[in-house]
DNA sequence: CGAACATATTGACAATCATCTATCTCTTGT
DNA sequence: ACAAGAGATAGATGATTGTCAATATGTTCG
């Protein structure tokens, strides 16, 4: 038996958050990002104007060049760069769409909790 | 000695990335939202209208009580969400200031690769 | 073909982390 | 004061992960 009673809020249905399509794929570009090396990765391709050869980012952390294309590869599945293959190189750039995802995602996060904050 | 010619795209020094003030508070968001559970955790707060009980959270949820617990302190370390104590009960909701962060970083990220993208 | 190079893959290892059980702290109602 | 409930903390454990050295794959040049 509850003896000390939930104030109103307590009780109250709180609300159901909106439906979300592809759970998932949000965990993991998220996931992606939450890295500090990766993160670096990515803000050093967005930076760019054209795709970025692989080499310059290897070139670019003290990471060894396999622990560059293990991030690649996250961030490459996770959707937020494309690779393209140029003769023996590979080029990598942003994927506008996945990055606007978790932008979008965001945005109705704090539109749905600015109808509370006076 | 190089024997492959590296070319123009590789050779030119790329663009560095805008200077990021806070990194490390950057990744620990990404990271704190790059797990399913605690995604949906903070999911549930964002579509509140108000703060929401922490007992409404762990009811909603098949893991144990400190592990919700545990989840929360990473969103609130990560700026995402804040507690207040009231009575036994402790409410979180979203910090908006904290979420619209990362959205500005993201929606930063894909207007310098807009210029390239066709 | 064969050498050189760019990138990816594999396997191993240490570190981080999500989760649990048990316990603790604090607050409230009697 | 005391019992009960809400939530946080501590410690342990299995899983995930970031990193590296070594190797493999594929491409280009001579």
């Amino acid at each position: 038996m509850r003896m000390i009673q939930r104030p109103a809020a307590c009780c109250a249905t709180p609300s159901e958050p909106p439906p979300l399509p592809d759970s998932e794929t949000l965990v993991a570009r998220f996931k992606a990002l939450g890295d500090a090396t990766r993160l670096e990765v990515f803000r050093l391709i967005a930076a760019q104007e054209a795709p970025l050869c692989a080499c310059d980012i290897v070139d670019r952390f003290d990471v060894s060049q396999p622990t560059i294309s293990h991030h690649l590869r996250v961030l490459r599945q996770a959707g937020l760069i494309t690779a393209t293959k140029r003769g023996v190189w590979m080029y990598y750039a942003v994927v506008p769409r996945g990055v606007a995802a978790l932008g979008q995602f965001l945005a109705g996060s704090v539109q749905e909790s600015a109808a509370a904050a006076d």
